[in-house]
RNA sequence: GGGCCUAUAGCUCAGUAGGUUAGAGCGCACCCCUGAUAAGGGUGAGGUGGCUGGUUCGACUCCAGCUAGGCCCA
């Protein structure tokens, strides 16, 4: 036989033919999708189409409007896409209004990082636009990469905080809150540049080497001290600090409760230090000869009262505090809670007061004494000479230690008390509140409810100021004659009226009175003369009242939100600034049920930073394999704890997609001249087999909903994935290519494994949509306009399983023929590596059984060849198998034995037959093939 | 330092109310095919289950500690 007539032959066959690419050129094909999806106006087309479904809404938190889009915010893009559009298949009407956060410091600080020294010239209103462009300008580009990930969503009617209505719904509800009785001003520490008159946030430190004093101070002990009764020399409780210019803020002197003190004789006085201490302090201080003549616990001095070193008028009370260090110092701490975080918060404990004696400027005011009008750093050597003076400073030395510093004019900064607005947690038991709603909510993974309580639980009251220009102003007045706070319904709603006519930015531009009504008075007071709070809010608390903004404003959405989904870190972060607006208000949570996710990092479980150089930037992914792989590495990864991402990964994850392209690739190919509702092969004619994978794809069907019900994407990938390996590719369509290429076009069994496969097709494709966004819409072009009713896969409905398909007998049978198929395999390998075969078709199979695995494959003897894709198979009693036969370990009693296929190759459909030559017209092939071109 | 969380083959994931030789797919090695072909099929080799103790007849699975890592606080 000559090689034309081979070739002949093989345009007998119905080979695969498809225009579908092998290869998907992602990079360059994603974004002829996007046109296509805006070509045809596709959230919209979903919106209309589900507008009187069941409400599913999915709550975008706004990242934050600055640089690019990163791996994280990319996965939770697209995790959230996943969902809604899952959840839009399957029948729900799901909205997705993404939003950014427009205000805050770092946007500030970047525009007067770009502004330079002008930054002071320029008015606030000037700056405030500044600001604003740059927000938007940032608006603009995260969009342009949200998008490119395929994430659907109403883009370009998102919600920004910085939009009118936004504005005016952050004073609404700190309007409700106020008349609540939940908002109270406080004096706080916070970080105070005396160089620039600034407020500092953390992000605007720096540390740097700064050389400071290092005293120690003897404060008086006035109280009488059981421990110590019955000794009448002074005794003192020696103090260590690096800050002699925030004793005359002292008010307390703090110890470690469960630290042990002595009491040392020296020199007609006693002294306390921590016991631990005694040896370095008498070595610095330089003590020649002491005498230990106690030893206590540190919570047996609570509540012991000193004499002020300074102001001996003064008292100065001893507290507990855990933060106490026993490595330097003398293990007793001054403790000043206008000048320090943590003596604030031991202050908050034991009700202290918090002087704050420095002004804007760094000087001392008449609360200091005799230092006032002192510049607080010059006021360090006063100090000294004054404690030195009245024998209280028994060790002065100095220091070189980092200490916070100004970003901009990197001058040392200091912590200084100033009035701040806080929510209270425990006024009005919103905390209590805020718990209760929290465990009315569904929390996934079930561990984020532990950590939300226990957050919750112990936070303390929620600062809500700010000491800065790009945001939202506290809308507050003062009283111009008694100082007080003015907030009423009529205050509140007129700075309602003036954010929704002009924005928060007419705040910075209009006197009181021209934003108050017409002879408003002081409700207090009668006055007529107002002034405007300075501060702006927290931007968490703008972010906080987003349900509030959008959910209960905008048409077509509902309050609360089934969903919100967010990293964990959220949980100190959105997730509650979002329960404590509403539950404030609403005495409710703003969401049905929170999902988090875990952050994303390298593979070796590190954060991604440039100094690891393991950065991913899922802009270079896109750009180089295309956002269907970024977006099936997050389907393919457990989001509940933290997420791996590396190139080696991503190479994982390309070649798992194109295993699944080919694979949809070989449907689409045999399907080429299959005409759904006119070809289709009626579920009683099909084979066995068919049946067998129908019902798998059924079963299927049913785990992977229930996999995306729950926001298991990892369990749907895994699942489709192995199908598609184990009992597509390797069994069910490599068993198919003799049907579907040799059997005539028309005739019953080609067509009823094409019906089959176009059913997977249809399923498959819809499975996978809400994962695979454009190669789902690529494969949807494949399927024939008589089928399908809609222009995007987007639109299709979620495939509803078949129960004529479920068969659980015959299921289990082929379970156990599969198994057996499992042993032929190995018997035909080691037929191979005998080089007794190539080609397993060249192999004709003897199978030696007794039993029910003989009554088994007995039943299915007429398709066991073209089941184990051998040329032939027939079946023996066990105890006839020859001693060389292959022995399964798996199933006792079976035995195979391989035996080269007898008769000739035949050369269509290359299986050995006896039958080839049979037919003279076609001496070259198989009786069946024959019979195939006669009857074409 | 505290709270919450994680640690199963090179990779992504299963699994166990504690009980025979810990699974899958990929990757890898070798083989076959060349009519899914920058494809497809087969076989096989890979794990002292982060470490150390404890409870138990028995632990990957329970407890404690430690190490490494993550988020959030301090």
């Amino acid at each position: 036989m000559s090689e034309q007539a081979k070739q002949d032959y093989k345009t007998t066959l119905n080979l695969p033919q498809t225009n579908f690419p092998m290869r998907a050129n992602l990079p360059q094909r994603e974004p002829d999708t996007l046109k296509f999806w805006s070509d045809i106006g596709l959230y919209a087309a979903i919106r209309e189409r589900s507008k009187d479904k069941q409400k599913f809404i999915l709550h975008d938190g706004p990242p934050y409007a600055n640089g690019n889009i990163h791996a994280g915010t990319a996965m939770n893009k697209i995790l959230k896409d996943i969902i809604v559009k899952f959840k839009t298949m399957s029948g729900f009407d799901s909205p997705y209004i993404p939003g950014w956060d427009c205000h805050g410091q770092p946007i500030e600080h970047n525009v007067e990082r770009q502004l330079g020294d002008k930054a002071k010239s320029i008015s606030q209103v000037e700056f405030r636009k500044l600001s604003h462009d740059f927000a938007m300008h940032f608006v603009g580009v995260q969009r342009e990469q949200f998008m490119r990930l395929g994430v659907s969503g109403d883009w370009f009617n998102p919600y920004l905080t910085l939009d009118h209505e936004y504005e005016a719904t952050n004073v609404k509800i700190f309007g409700e809150l106020y008349k609540r009785g939940l908002i109270y001003k406080r004096r706080k520490p916070i970080h105070w540049c005396i160089e620039d008159q600034t407020a500092l946030a953390e992000a605007e430190i720096e540390y740097r080497e700064e050389t400071s004093p290092s005293i120690y101070v003897k404060f008086p002990l006035k109280s009488e001290f059981g421990a110590l009764k019955g000794f009448s020399e002074p005794k003192y409780i020696l103090i260590w600090t690096t800050t002699p210019w925030t004793l005359p803020a002292n008010v307390a002197v703090a110890v470690h409760p469960g630290a042990t003190y002595a009491a040392i004789k020296t020199d007609g006085e006693i002294l306390i230090v921590a016991e631990a201490r005694v040896t370095d302090v008498v070595g610095e201080v330089g003590i020649a000869g002491y005498e230990v003549l106690a030893g206590f616990k540190g919570a047996e001095m609570e509540f012991l009262k000193c004499e002020h070193p300074l102001f001996p008028e003064k008292e100065s009370l001893v507290v507990l505090a855990d933060y106490v260090g026993l490595d330097t110092g003398t293990g007793a701490v001054h403790t000043a809670p206008g000048h320090g975080q943590e003596d604030y918060v031991t202050g908050l404990k034991y009700d202290l007061p918090a002087p704050m004696p420095v002004d804007a400027t760094g000087h001392f005011t008449k609360e200091a004494g005799q230092f006032a009008g002192m510049y607080i750093l010059n006021a360090n050597k006063a100090i000294i000479e004054f404690l030195k003076d009245r024998n209280l400073l028994p060790y002065a030395s100095e220091v070189t230690h980092a200490y916070p510093c100004c970003w901009r004019c990197k001058n040392p900064v200091i912590f200084r008390a100033t009035e701040q607005w806080f929510i209270s947690m425990d006024i009005d038991n919103l905390r209590g509140e805020a718990l209760n709603s929290i465990s009315k909510v569904r929390w996934i993974p079930d561990w984020s409810i532990r950590r939300i309580t226990g957050m919750v639980e112990t936070r303390p009251d929620w600062c809500i100021s700010r000491q800065r220009s790009w945001g939202v102003p506290i809308p507050v007045f003062y009283c111009s004659d008694c100082s007080e706070d003015v907030v009423t319904d009529e205050t509140i709603n007129a700075v309602i009226d003036l954010f929704m006519a002009e924005g928060a930015d007419a705040w910075f531009a209009k006197s009181a009175e021209e934003i108050l009504p017409e002879g408003f008075t002081c409700p207090k007071c009668g006055g007529g003369s107002f002034t405007k709070e300075t501060d702006i809010l927290d931007v968490w608390f703008e972010s906080g009242v987003s349900s509030e903004a959008v959910l209960k404003t905008r048409d077509g959405l509902s309050w609360p939100a089934d969903l919100y989904a967010e990293g964990s870190d959220q949980h100190r972060g959105w997730f509650q600034s979002s329960l404590m607006t509403s539950v404030g208000v609403y005495h409710m949570a703003p969401y049905r049920s929170v999902l988090t996710h875990g952050f994303v990092v390298d593979s070796e479980g590190r954060k991604m930073s440039k100094s690891l150089g393991n950065v991913v930037n899922p802009l270079d992914v896109i750009a180089k394999s295309g956002a269907d792989i970024l977006r099936l590495w997050v389907a393919s990864s457990d989001y509940s704890v933290d997420v791996a991402i590396s190139p080696d990964i991503l190479k994982h994850i390309g070649d798992a997609y194109r295993r699944i392209r080919n694979t949809f690739r070989f449907l689409i190919g045999n399907l080429y001249d299959f005409k759904p509702g006119v070809d289709d092969i009626a579920y009683d004619q099909l084979s066995e087999l068919d049946k067998w994978v129908l019902h798998e794809t059924t079963g299927l069907l049913k785990n992977v909903t229930a996999s995306y019900e729950d926001y298991r994407f990892h369990a749907v990938y895994h699942a489709i994935y192995n199908f598609f390996t184990n009992e597509l590719s390797s069994l069910y369509l490599d068993i198919l290519k003799d049907r579907l290429y040799a059997s005539a076009a028309n005739s019953v069994e080609r067509r009823a494994a094409q019906t089959v496969l176009f059913e997977m097709l249809v399923t498959f494709t819809r499975m996978l949509a809400p994962i695979l966004a454009f190669t789902c819409e690529e494969l949807w072009l494949y399927i024939p306009e008589e089928v399908k009713k809609e222009t995007s896969v987007h639109l299709s409905d979620w495939p509803v399983p078949n129960e004529k398909y479920i068969n659980p007998e015959l299921a289990l049978n082929w379970g156990k023929i599969l198994k057996v198929r499992g042993e032929v395999s190995r018997a035909l390998e080691e037929a191979r590596n005998a080089k007794m075969i190539g080609n397993s078709l060249e192999a004709k199979v003897e199978l030696y059984a007794d039993g029910t695995t003989q009554e088994l494959l007995n039943k299915y003897q007429g398709m066991l060849a073209q089941l184990l894709i051998v040329s032939s198979a027939s079946i023996y009693p066990f105890f006839e198998a020859p001693g060389d036969a292959f022995k399964s370990d798996l199933i006792p009693s079976l035995a195979v034995k391989v035996l080269p296929a007898p008769g000739a190759k035949c050369e269509r459909c290359w299986r050995y037959e006896e039958t080839v030559g049979g037919i003279s017209e076609y001496p070259g092939l198989c009786a069946r093939c024959a019979a195939v071109l006669v009857r074409a």
